[in-house]
DNA sequence: CTTGGTTTGTTTAGTAGACAAACGAAGTTA
DNA sequence: TAACTTCGTTTGTCTACTAAACAAACCAAG
């Protein structure tokens, strides 16, 4: 019964060889010099821990760098191709996926609309265009390194998705058969967790430690990231905005709870309004504003308050950074923007508000795909770092 | 520029201190061969930790406990006397606190209403409270460890008072001035966040690692721990729950936004509500539904479903363990309690409601000042572990 | 083209702290 | 009483960090 993991020399190897390698993440090309002046760990120690990467195939020496008045030095830089990482992105209707370093820059991308149904079964699909990603040859030393997996639903801790409202698919332990198939480990999670990573890691919230990402697609779902980790909730599957009611006598929801949030502020929802005045897919409404149609103005700019007035109160719920808005809706952000703005101004409390920037996502539908790419990597190197690669 | 604490023998033996310590606190009277056993460490380990701790007075040896086949164990405590922590509730209309000793339980009380404006400021009467409360002889051999400070209104990651909302206080810096005016360290947080470690440590939430604790009072505050630990938003300061809106299209709030939660649910709700029957106070209408007064159970009933209105969407929005409701409105738990749970069930996402237990407050009105005490105390231990103290 | 000062990275010696094993003291059981 | 357990300490070994010394490489000034 081990209460923590207790503390012995290892440990410390452990903890530095951490140290050195986000050093050199951070700031490369690093030299060991710059790098022991960073880190405060000692010239001998930074050249033993480098060894070790160098002898592991996780770092390269790239040449020597500008002298600053006396020798000069020898740079260092991650070696992101010692391995790759898988990100997929699976939709109601579509697969989308790509092949990356373990930077999480991308090397390779592939997408194609799901199978209608009556064909092959939606795990069946996955397997197949996991393997059209995986490398001819694998990168040396490490190979495939690992799988992220976004997934349209509710999922659990262990990456099981329970529920998938918007698409046929039983409750399957997702994670588990991949892991078994390519036997490397797979981070299976709701998509729109992986979005708020993609976008803190490569786009609108670089940096930022909390982050509310709103997918808004066919429904709402949310990626939170607190005090900069993903947030699960006590059942490891994070909180559904999508059903957070604004009105409480309003309008009865499928979940058994009335006035939720997605039933105003959706693709649905816009959709629905749409439909009024014969028109049948956002593309289509995107259009009709471009046109300066004016009912299709009216109804993003309806859509865009709705938005707002989730946001609002997400803002004085979870007090972030940032919120990003991203999925389909983001196509119409022209439009959506004044309306989202001006309910956010006029709701959420001052405080609150100085501090919040509401943006649309940077990545737009690549998101996900980049930030469950970027946690399989990432994933790998706290391996690297926990001494388990 | 150091990025992080750099790992060398010295922080091995904080680990392991750490460990060790905690080892005692959870499982005392525990003896050397005990820990060695729980915790994985080394005998030979132990003993020096062991050693080190009873040299500073953090342990005792309590004499031999029973044997089981062969040499009897030193059985080893923690010195809860080694030290007093103070926790102290301002309220809107009163002090109240506490002197604890390292464990958080209490040694002395206090309370007192606010004296009436015009008189003192209201830091002058907490520095005169906090004085009342201190031993008259400080404990060896840390003495006051630090103070505790709960407080009606926003406050910063610093410790500063910014928005007393029911009270007639400016802005100030509390922790820092007290921290000058004591010489200990001064821990000053909003009352709803110390209420939710209150209930945690010593109440209704034993070891619950989240948890959404409801301060109803005049209005209501809400104290959010996620994954164990207090959430503070980004600006340091927490998730203001009161001013969740419920209803988008709802009566305007003083905060700007329509139809938020505390319009619906706090002890002013019901007062406005009971003025129609001519009744102006909680305990009034609390005594009124003890006698079976029909209206006045019809508030209580409509209190309680808006209550639990709020809760579910907290529910569906964290996800927790539990939601505690505490302070003023928990004295009507009774009357309450059946509209919350049957909104609770009516309107939370399955997944979840399966999940959060929805009760009332353990501690009454003294879950902050416990959380208070409590959290000055844990500083401290916090601090020896950290190598500071 | 030499000389002096600087910077880089390695080598060497010393130290802190964990662990394993052996051991004495204190108990229990047969 | 003898044999076996358990507790806690002592002793020696090992790992990994640090400080200091050092060689190599480099710039710049005379």
């Amino acid at each position: 019964m081990k209460s923590t993991t207790t503390g012995d020399p290892a440990l410390i190897r452990r903890i530095n060889t951490g140290i050195a390698l986000d050093a050199v993440l951070k700031g490369e090309p690093l030299s060991r010099a710059a790098i022991s002046a960073g880190t405060g760990l000692n010239k001998a120690t930074v050249s033993s821990l480098v060894q070790d990467l160098l002898d592991r195939g996780l770092l390269t020496e790239t040449g020597q760098g500008a002298s600053s008045g006396g020798r000069k030095p020898v740079m260092l830089e991650f070696r992101a191709s010692a391995g790759c990482a898988i990100g997929i992105d699976v939709g109601a209707t579509y697969l989308m996926g790509v092949r990356a370093d373990l930077r999480g820059e991308v090397l390779a991308e592939l997408r194609r609309p799901m199978e209608a149904a009556g064909g092959r079964s939606v795990m069946e699909q996955l397997i197949g265009f996991i393997e059209e990603l995986l490398p001819k040859q694998p990168p040396q030393p490490y190979g495939v390194v690992g799988i992220g997996i976004g997934l349209p639903g509710i999922v659990d801790g262990a990456g099981s998705l329970l529920l998938a409202p918007h698409m046929d698919w039983e409750p399957t332990e997702v994670a588990r058969r991949l892991e078994e198939r390519f036997g490397v480990p797979v981070h299976a999670d709701n998509e729109a967790n992986f979005g708020a990573q993609g976008e803190r890691i490569f786009g609108a919230a670089a940096g930022i430690r909390h982050l509310v990402y709103v997918s808004a697609g066919m429904g709402i779902g949310t990626g939170l990231v607190l005090d900069g980790q993903l947030y699960r909730g006590a059942s490891g599957f994070s909180g559904e905005l999508g059903h957070l009611s604004i009105q409480f006598d309003g309008p009865a929801c499928r979940c058994g709870n009335r006035g939720c949030w997605e039933r105003f502020a959706s693709e649905q929802a816009a959709l629905e309004s749409a439909a009024a005045i014969g028109c049948g897919s956002l593309e289509e409404l995107v259009q009709l504003a471009e046109q300066g149609h004016s009912e299709a103005l009216r109804i993003w700019d309806e859509i865009g308050s709705y938005l707002g007035i989730g946001i609002a109160t997400i803002i004085n719920v979870f007090n972030p950074e940032a919120v990003l808005i991203g999925s389909r809706l983001s196509m119409a952000a022209r439009w959506l923007e004044p309306a989202v703005q001006r309910e956010v101004q006029a709701r959420a409390l001052p405080f609150h508000r100085r501090q919040a920037r509401v943006r649309f996502a940077e990545l737009g539908d690549g998101s996900a795909v980049r930030g469950a790419a970027w946690q399989a990597a990432e994933g790998f190197l706290a391996r690297v770092k926990a001494g388990e690669a």
